[in-house]
DNA sequence: AATAAAGGTTACTTTGCGGTAACTAATTGA
DNA sequence: TCAATTAGTTACCGCAAAGTAACCTTTATT
């Protein structure tokens, strides 16, 4: 990666942009992390809203569409009653956790520095 | 990094969520890799407003304000008239810059199987 | 006397993300 | 007969991010 490719990747409206965008969003990652701790196992719906108890049930199914549009998870339906629903990651997002995990590291190393940047900034 | 500490990171309305948001908006990332083409030299104020068109003059400002508060960018006044302000990266967002590009990287290499699932999707 | 220059600020408006609450389907169990 | 269950959908609302346009400062130039 050179810097010149980088450049190229984000200019105005770059599909690049627009792929990041959509996962760097409120819920998306912690969605995909929340799947990924299942270590491949299929996790359903109601399953994840307890995992993740501060997401609205309307933004956790559109969150899930979206990954699906995207392909970061498969949604397979079973047609029971009451219905049964089960979500898996993709390759797709398994080959993305790493370069996530390696920006939350960064923050993780640099946070404090940061929020300490950020203080000082707002005490003048 | 293992999964735990990345679960631990991403809890709700924590200090890491915090930090990538403020870098995951819509012009950061375009401003911070405008400065790092200049290789060091610093760049002023009407310089990032040509290279990056689409930007408005109140954004570029914000943008720029919020990126020095988190230590991102250095600001320099020159008391002239016409003024001048020069804008430089700091070591952090050098450190920063790497871990960006490994995820451009990956959109870059993946953008068009993103693309065409998004259309599947859609056409269903 | 008017204009341009750089680097803003301000007020106002628009957009869109996300939250809330109510409603739905079909079946099982009390 | 009623409630509970799962996985949604829908309509509506609010707030914050972002866009637009006008205005400001001081000095040099025409």
């Amino acid at each position: 990666m050179n810097r010149t490719v980088i450049e190229d990747a984000l200019f105005p409206d770059c599909p690049i942009r627009n792929i990041l965008a959509r996962i760097s969003d409120k819920w998306s990652l912690m969605v995909i992390y929340t799947l990924d701790k299942s270590e491949k196992e299929p996790v359903r719906f109601k399953e994840l809203q307890r995992q993740i108890p501060d997401i609205s049930q309307k933004m956790l199914t559109v969150t899930l569409r979206t990954l699906e549009e995207d392909g970061y998870v498969t949604r397979t339906i079973y047609h029971e009653v009451p219905p049964r629903v089960e979500y898996t990651l993709t390759e797709r997002s398994r080959s993305l956790l790493p370069h996530i995990a390696s920006l939350i590291g960064w923050a993780l190393e640099n946070r404090e520095a940061i929020i300490k940047d950020r203080k000082d900034a707002n005490r003048k």
